[in-house]
DNA sequence: CTTGAACCTGTAGTCGCTACAGCTTGCATC
DNA sequence: GATGCAAGCTGTAGCGACTACAGGTTCAAG
């Protein structure tokens, strides 16, 4: 693939691992300039396009939040600005990522907790589900909105 | 509040820690019974209702899918049933919050190290903007469809 | 030319909520 | 009884980040 070589979309999808779809969902919300179309109305990616598609699902891979890839890409056409703002992106969102093992992992713990208890058998003796019908058993000292603990969205 | 005491919905949430609005919507899907009404049309709950409640929002704590939770008390509704069930859907999620965990540190990991790298001034020179553009750098081996990582969808 | 894959747009759905708008009810106070 | 405000109601739309259609067009291989 040389550097005039144009991509149709399923050709980027594929060298980039972003679905076609989700490609068209970025180009969609603005994250991704709208694409050069053959006279059939296809579109035609060149290079730059493949790179800053790259960028963002690595961004997004790090679970960067768009709103955030989108300043990040930003920042990124504007190579003379202060890298202050990349820094503070960065550092917010590791932030989030630890906070998120540390609940995970008292999750993880509870879990545990619960499923070694069962000792099988029937419903009636069931410690999962008297563990989850005990409140004394909750996570949350009481209980705060960030309750429930989802694990991802897919 | 003795047992015969009935809540309005918003003693409820009060009480179980649990929105106003996230009640009616567990209503609208099932996962809670229609409540009684007053002739005014508000609902009105009893002790059975809180129990079911505290339980629902036990599990979402623990980060169970609602389609788990609706059979968690599918089960809990039948006390003869054996309990294999309830432990493989107890144990098929811990499993998955352990894989969330090794993502999230495998993810920790690479967000400090891009971090630290990150040495100020523009962001011509700037170590995140390079990471991120960098192809090598990515966590996946190759483009999975698990990628990206999100935290949560709060 | 035929065929089937890849492409297009537009819309709706996923998951689990959450936040309105516009209305009614209930209760305390005067 | 009147007033006012909080709490209640239904229905709808939105959130974030996709994802999956339906129904059509284009493209390339045979």
């Amino acid at each position: 693939m040389s550097d005039n070589r144009l991509l149709t979309i399923g050709r980027l999808a594929a060298t980039t691992g972003c679905k076609v779809e989700t490609i068209r969902y970025y180009e969609r919300i603005g994250l991704l300039p709208a694409a050069e179309r053959t006279s059939g109305n296809q579109r035609l990616y060149d290079d730059a396009a493949r790179r800053r598609l790259s960028f963002l699902r690595h961004a997004r891979e790090l679970g960067f939040p768009l709103a955030a890839i989108r300043e990040l890409l930003r920042l990124a056409d504007h190579p003379d600005q202060p890298c202050s703002s990349i820094d503070r992106i960065a550092r917010g969102h590791l932030a989030q990522v630890r906070l998120r093992l540390v609940r995970l992992r008292a999750l993880e713990t509870e879990l545990e907790r619960i499923i070694t208890q069962c000792r099988g058998g029937a419903v009636a003796d069931c410690r999962v589900i008297e563990s989850l019908a005990d409140h004394r058993h909750c996570l949350a000292a009481d209980h705060h909105p960030e309750m429930p603990t989802p694990l991802e969205d897919n």
